[in-house]
DNA sequence: GGGGGCTATGGGGGG
DNA sequence: CATAGCCCCC
């Protein structure tokens, strides 16, 4: 017998050794922020594996790559590397893993391809076109909304046009069509070979279910332990799948959730708390352990994030309490304009990095949209802090690496339509949208691909030698790929296909940054095929096409983070779940964007919106800073919203009211002309708050007044709201005037079409 | 069939 | 403000 050492229960204070220590029959562990949910996690599955369970009769299940890979290697460091052998991943991609051996029992091809949600839409699109209903009426996004909930929530075309209240909802919304929409939707996909991310789920459900060949008996015995993280984000058909593995006669039922019902953010993809509750009643013998202690914050943090979400009036009870110092009281920045927000914000850092000896990567601005980061970019840059942002657009959905992308799933899914439409004429072969048109009707009348329709249908068109031409280069990367690994097929398909060349004649900086982003996806394929070679062990490497394009579709930006960079960190509060940081900004504090304005009318979205802000306060460990403007530039024009009403939530004892900042004014020359009211920052000589009789020049965006655009000639001094002040160096016949940017950075001269501009012409002096 | 430029429209969080 | 879609012209 092998000698064990159980010592890392020892790292474990007592409710976290039982968690850990509890391995047979059902578990739930509440934890809250900060509380070590990770490590009880992890330890248990080390301790099943120190305790006879062989790894790969192991499955965890996460949200995503990074808490898998980052929950991996903390096995690893306790069980070694048997911790590779362990199913850990999140629900999309392990799904995707079975279904990629699974999926012809259920008349998919092994070798389906994802769809993206903007393949998604643009298939929806394509429905709506062809039924000849109005796209204004029949919105895009809210028809895929529709569908998506309907699938999560295992709803069936068939059976949504019986369900009452879904069939009255489209009518009251006038897109009575809508189930229509969906059944075509699903029948498109089918034929494409394609599942979009709740078909991963749909599909594994139905795998389950209907059982062909017994399948369900093989992944019921192989998994026989199961654990969940985040359960509170787990919606109706991911609960039901996993009640397909683990809730049958004579199951032990070792199913783990871990989860907190006050950091549930993901209602709007269908996740509901209501599975908590289920959960218990399900497993009437469940053993609840609630993790209570936050090893993370100081206690004015904790207090505060206590104050908030006391407000709310669902949750399950507990007290979420710390042994930390006190620490300081949480700073409130309070500016004039957005912009202004990125600067003090910047300032602050800057301070705090001077202070308190702070790294860059010990610092998170959280922002409640993408679209805010630009602001606090600009600001960090003009100061020279290295910044990375999380989220907004990723490498992947960049134009020219999904055109390259789409060569390859056309290679291993010849059914794709998505990516055929993309590729068909691009680069640039001279087959119009005339000509995509009616291959796409041809495809519709006989049931087929795209691809079938120009194999196999005689076409009358044109551009018939060019489409063989196409049909001919699919064929060679099809031929390439049965000979050679992800990357030669890569390689070949951006030569044979001349995105290089076309690439390559593009000088212009953007088109250089095109062709460096080409060569990174290169070589992130060279990277995945070399790895894939090097995990050989018990399963089946495959470093096949489908492999790589499934692993990249399921990826975030996030998952490729480079370790040992020191950036501040940039990201949507939803993105931060799960991470921390010494110093923690929230910005935006406003009524309309954080509560968003989305969720105002509705009590229900509002308590989400305060579950979003809770998660948003316990990323801190030591600082935590939060901010609102008066006034921002929301949706293309100047915005005036009050603070949220979360900051009155918090109260005086925990935060520190007086720090009021005031805005120096819409422009932000750095000259101090206009300006002197801003502390310095150059040098090592650094100030945290401005005190109130600081104050200079104070610009209301309200005094702003928008000089009429025939009234702007060359050479005039002129203020825009965001670029501040300008001179204007030419005004063109069209109206289109340059105009130099003292105060911008990177560009500072900006071409501006003056009928559309708010300029305000200002005296020499000013 | 392709490209440029204007106009209308939408606008959240993510796997 | 960004982008999709449309119209017009080549």
């Amino acid at each position: 017998m092998q000698e064990v050492s159980f010592s890392y229960l020892d790292e474990l204070n007592d409710i976290q050794r039982q968690a850990v220590s509890c391995l047979e029959g059902p578990v739930m562990v509440i934890a809250g922020p900060g509380s070590g949910k990770t490590r009880v996690l992890t330890y248990r599955v080390a301790h099943l594996i120190n305790n006879g369970v062989a790894p790969w009769n192991i499955l965890t299940l996460t949200f995503t790559n990074k808490a898998a890979k980052e929950m991996k290697s903390r096995i690893e460091k306790v069980v070694g590397s048997s911790a590779n052998k362990v199913w850990a991943g999140t629900f999309h991609s392990i799904f995707a893993r079975i279904l990629r051996v699974e999926a012809h029992r259920i008349g998919y091809p092994n070798d389906f391809t994802i769809y993206d949600t903007d393949d998604s839409k643009s298939v929806i699109k394509e429905i709506i076109k062809s039924m000849n209903l109005d796209p204004k009426v029949y919105n895009n996004n809210a028809i895929r909304s529709r569908i998506s909930s309907a699938k999560s929530n295992l709803i069936t075309p068939k059976n949504y046009v019986k369900n009452e209240e879904l069939m009255n909802y489209d009518k009251m919304n006038r897109r009575p069509m809508t189930h229509v929409i969906y059944e075509k939707y699903v029948n498109k996909c089918l034929r494409a070979g394609a599942m979009d991310f709740d078909d991963l789920l749909l599909q594994m459900f139905r795998l389950l279910y209907q059982n062909p060949d017994n399948v369900k008996q093989k992944y019921q015995s192989q998994f026989r332990y199961l654990l969940v993280d985040e359960f509170q984000d787990t919606n109706y058909l991911q609960y039901e799948i996993i009640k397909q593995l683990v809730f049958y006669e004579g199951s032990d039922k070792n199913v783990c959730i871990v989860g907190d019902d006050a950091q549930s953010i993901y209602s709007f993809r269908g996740a509901t708390i209501e599975n908590i509750l289920q959960f218990e009643r399900d497993f009437p013998s469940v053993n609840t352990f609630k993790l209570e202690q936050n090893y993370r914050s100081t206690s004015y943090i904790v207090n505060a994030a206590n104050e908030v979400i006391n407000y709310n009036k669902k949750q399950i009870e507990k007290k979420i309490w710390t042994e930390r110092l006190e620490g300081q009281k949480i700073k409130l920045i309070r500016t004039m304009t957005d912009n202004e927000e990125g600067k003090r914000v910047a300032d602050t850092i800057i301070e705090q990095k001077n202070r308190y000896n702070l790294q860059n990567k010990e610092i998170a601005i959280l922002y409640r949209t993408n679209a805010q980061s630009r602001v606090f970019e600009e600001h960090l840059r003009r100061f020279n802090i290295a910044y990375r942002i999380y989220g907004g657009l990723s490498f992947y959905q960049r134009k020219e690496i999904k055109d390259l992308l789409a060569y390859l799933r056309l290679t291993a899914n010849p059914k794709d339509n998505e990516a055929f439409k993309r590729v068909i004429n691009y680069p640039k072969r001279g087959i119009g949208n005339t000509t995509v048109s009616k291959l796409l009707q041809i495809g519709e009348e006989h049931e087929m691909s795209l691809m079938e329709v120009v194999m196999s249908v005689d076409i009358q068109a044109r551009a018939k030698t060019k489409i063989l031409g196409f049909v001919k280069l699919i064929q060679s990367l099809r031929q390439k790929a049965e000979q050679s690994n992800a990357y030669d097929v890569a390689v070949y398909a951006a030569r044979k296909s001349g995105i290089i060349d076309l690439l390559k004649s593009d000088t212009s900086v953007e088109g250089q940054g095109r062709l460096e982003n080409l060569n990174a996806l290169l070589d992130s394929i060279k990277e995945f095929v070399e790895n894939d070679e090097l995990e050989a062990g018990e399963e089946a490497t495959d470093k096949s096409l489908s492999q790589f394009l499934q692993t990249i579709t399921l990826m975030t930006d996030q998952d490729n983070e480079e370790e040992g960079n020191d950036n501040v960190t940039l990201m949507s509060t939803h993105a931060a779940k799960g991470l921390e940081f010494k110093s923690v900004f929230v910005v935006g504090l406003e009524e309309n964007l954080f509560p968003s304005f989305m969720a105002l009318s509705n009590p229900n979205q509002i308590e989400e919106e305060r579950r979003l802000f809770y998660v948003a306060l316990t990323r801190a460990e030591e600082h935590l800073t939060l901010s609102y403007a008066n006034s921002r530039y929301q949706f293309g024009q100047m915005r005036f919203n009050d603070p949220s009403r979360f900051l009155e939530e918090i109260s005086e004892d925990n935060i520190d009211n007086i720090s009021i900042m005031k805005s120096s004014g819409p422009g932000k020359s750095s000259s101090g002309r206009s300006g002197f009211g801003e502390p310095k920052l150059l040098g090592n000589f650094k100030r945290l708050a401005p005190t109130k009789t600081n104050l200079a020049l104070q610009m209301d965006p309200k005094d702003f007044k928008v000089s009429p655009a025939s009234s702007i000639k060359e050479g005039m001094n002129v203020l825009h709201l965001k670029f501040g002040k300008g001179v204007v160096k030419s005004v063109d016949n069209r109206n289109v005037a340059t105009i130099y940017f003292s105060g911008v950075r990177d560009t500072p001269e900006k071409r501006i079409m003056l009928q559309y501009a708010k300029l305000q012409i200002i005296e020499d002096d000013a």
